[in-house]
RNA sequence: GGAGAGGUGGCUGAGUGGUUGAAAGCGGCGGUCUUGAAAACCGUUUUCCGGGCAACCGGAACGGGGGUUCGAAUCCCUCCCUCUCCGCCA
């Protein structure tokens, strides 16, 4: 949610951020309904502050025995006037709000201006691109030769855009795991083991929903739902909390399994576990001071890109346009790794500045020096998406025999094996 | 699944239908004292909304929603949640 006083004072910063996103909104409706409601409130409050007064005169004159009935005659009117006014406000609050929750943020200045992904920039790349003096297999391909990845079984057992790890599979997904919680928690981030269903109202505050309902997975009528990311739990972690000043930052890494609908994505990526209802990530979150937010922005995005190095993995960062940047976000950075059987970098890693959207829906405060309670700014960012980790490291690190190798940093992990599947 | 208890401010915990936004204690913050700290003492300390440059004024909130009443933390209805015991269970 953005601040309403800036839709009020500067309504064409907000439309500017719209036109910008290519988002259709009718803010003057917004404003329309805002003007109507506040009148509402005066009103009201100007009948209950007189209905106020005389009622506590009737306890007065009660305990001073003198005869009230006059005052009776004065309140009869009010209760009905009240009733009906606090009626039509309610509806008028209700509308506002609705609105409110579906009106994206605002993008920051140095977010690059686009339609959609193509105008993204990229900002630096690392790594050199092997050359395979091979055609390298994708994927899916290696997983089944080595026998690590079952994709027809988790067919049978649940259905598509499932994929069963097997083996040093299984255990590729869980040494990275390990590696990625281990890296981040020595860098300062407190781990988290978060439950994998949270609330609607949680899912309200990190702005899923109401909007993008058909992305989750419902459970049990309206109230639960499987998470899509640990960002809902570590971000409702403090909701409705007041910070102390100098808490901030509270960095926070966990590992979750996503859920995700993937509704809308039917043609794509349809081999491979690139694109899973069901998938591990390690994500970094972080409740920062509004001013150092994107201090911390780019902080975050180099502890993600921290374990692409260190994989040993190429990679590019990009900041996303603002016609692909997500509703929540003011900054967005993806990291995307090399896929050598696509010749083409793809998202692993999405790492965004919400400022105080996401605080201000979830009521995420911290107390500043003068006693003021002011919205923390929230951030988080993938590091990383852990099967597409382990599909990069087997389409980087496969060689001509067939064999896929262990990067160095995960031996240790596999008992200093050097290959995958022997 | 069965039985019971309870939801009040950052925490513990009082609360009579009428200056109770709410006692008291703890904690926090500021100060006095001290070389410094502790202790002691004094003061201060909920949040949201509307109006106002501001001082401030008004409204709202004691789990959520509804009701009774001139007036509800206090009475009634309903939903939700938490805890305890028994059963079952990883």
């Amino acid at each position: 949610m953005i601040d309403i006083e800036i839709i009020r004072k500067e309504p064409d910063i907000v439309k500017e951020a719209l036109k910008k996103r290519g988002t259709d909104f009718n803010l003057d409706e917004l404003i329309k309904i805002d003007i109507e409601k506040r009148k509402l409130i005066k009103e009201v409050e100007t009948y209950k502050s007189e209905k106020n007064g005389i009622s506590k005169l009737i306890g007065e004159y009660k305990r001073e025995g003198k005869n009230t009935d006059e005052l009776f005659r004065k309140i009869a009117g009010y209760g009905g006037k009240i009733k009906e006014l606090e009626e039509k406000l309610k509806i008028k609050d209700e509308e506002l709000k609705n609105l409110m929750l579906v009106l994206p943020n605002i993008p920051h200045p140095s977010v690059p201006i686009g339609k959609d992904e193509s105008d993204n920039i990229e900002i630096s790349t690392w790594g050199d691109i092997k050359k395979f003096d091979f055609e390298p297999l994708p994927h899916w391909e290696i997983g089944k030769r080595l026998d690590i990845l079952d994709f027809e079984r988790a067919v049978k057992i649940t259905g598509a855009r499932f994929v069963v790890y097997k083996g040093d599979g299984a255990k590729l997904e869980r040494a990275l795991i390990n590696f990625m919680l281990d890296l981040h928690t020595s860098n300062g981030y407190t781990e988290i083991l978060p439950p994998f269903i949270a609330k609607k109202e949680s899912l309200i505050g990190t702005g899923n929903l109401p909007k993008f309902e058909e992305d989750l997975f419902k459970l049990r009528g309206n109230e639960w739902y499987l998470i899509p990311t640990a960002e809902v739990p570590l971000t409702n972690l403090h909701r409705d909390e007041i910070l102390k000043e100098g808490e901030l930052p509270r960095r926070y890494v966990a590992y979750t399994p996503c859920f995700r609908a993937e509704a809308g994505s039917y043609g794509k990526d349809v081999r491979g576990i690139i694109r899973q209802h069901q998938f591990n990530k390690v994500e970094l979150m972080t409740y920062a001071h509004p001013e150092k937010s994107y201090e911390e922005l780019e902080y975050l995005t180099n502890e993600a890109a921290k374990v692409l190095e260190l994989l040993e993995l190429p990679y590019r960062k990009i900041a996303l346009s603002t016609g692909d940047l997500g509703f929540s976000s003011a900054k967005t950075y993806d990291l995307e790794v090399w896929f050598p059987s696509q010749q083409k970098y793809r998202e692993i890693s999405s790492c965004s500045d919400y400022e105080e959207f996401q605080a201000r829906r979830a009521r995420i405060r911290f107390k500043d020096r003068n006693k003021k309670n002011r919205f923390v700014h929230t951030l988080n960012g993938s590091a990383l998406a852990v099967g597409r980790t382990v599909a990069a490291i087997l389409e980087n690190y496969q060689r001509k025999d067939g064999k896929v190798i262990i990067p160095k940093v995960l031996r240790d992990y596999f008992k200093g094996k050097t290959y995958l599947g022997e």
